[in-house]
DNA sequence: GACTGAACGAGAATCGAATGTTGTTAGGAA
DNA sequence: TTCCTAACAACATTCGATTCTCGTTCAGTC
């Protein structure tokens, strides 16, 4: 077993990256073929595909892992568990479709934050996240 | 007990707003004053400065019903448990302060998010999150 | 001022998400 | 191919947030 002390004592297991298990090459291309933040739950069944029989623990473990690795990067949308993505793309925001609930990534960004911002503050980030339909979603209705 | 049956057939209790208690107009009072989003572990020791011994059940369950009765709006934030604010403000967003994690109210909006929208995606709604110091923060830092 | 049932307070129970436990499987070094 | 041990699958458990339960209190009415 692998691990660390996180900060006030506890023992946190994280698995070694040193070892290419199926599950865990299943779970990598998954995110690949996507390019979108997916959920726990999205991850499942996609990854269950090529490793039929793998557990949703082992989703867990894997994205924990992946994180701490530097692969992938959590998405955090309002009023959700956390989704996420491959790591290191450029700055973006994210539009989440209100019919299929998937969450798509967009390039560019807006400019006028700035002046927004209160006097006074010190502004350090930003989110945006847009709501609608997606292309698919949008043909449907 | 009054209450109503939701979607699914579950009957959902919800208390009666005709009840003017000492608990509730204490709760009503905390948001006037604070006039940002708060959160129920923010509520409880506010309100509890006007009734002393009131409990976080009783915060919960007015802010339900606050919320049901039109009163008061939940503000959601990523990655973080629903807040909540006095309703029927117009349109704006919020900056969460990184320091003491207390969320503001932003006036005024960006323009320019309909071009961010991928070609074919109907653009409904959109939040905007900033992160930083407030001012309290940015004097001490 | 007494009455009545809705709201309260305290603590137990629940919920969805995430993590730990245990016996089993399978990378990868020898 | 064998061996060692990390990772796995299944499912129990935990966790933080929220809701429910039940005996008690009190707001509104008579």
């Amino acid at each position: 077993m692998t691990g660390t002390f996180a900060t006030f004592g506890r023992f946190v297991y994280s698995p070694r990256m040193d070892r290419n298990t199926r599950q865990r090459q299943a779970i990598r291309r998954i995110f690949q073929e996507a390019d979108r933040p997916l959920s726990p739950q999205e991850v499942l069944p996609a990854a269950q595909s090529y490793v039929p029989g793998l557990g949703i623990a082992t989703v867990y473990r894997n994205l924990k892992a992946l994180v701490a690795d530097g692969w992938l990067e959590s998405v955090a949308l309002p009023g959700e568990p956390p989704r996420y993505e491959v790591a290191g793309k450029r700055h973006h925001h994210h539009f989440r479709c209100r019919a299929c609930e998937r969450v798509f990534e967009i390039d560019g960004c807006t400019t006028n934050l700035v002046q927004l911002t209160p006097r006074g503050f010190r502004l350090e980030g930003h989110e945006v996240v847009l709501y609608g339909l997606c292309l698919a979603c949008a043909k449907i209705a």
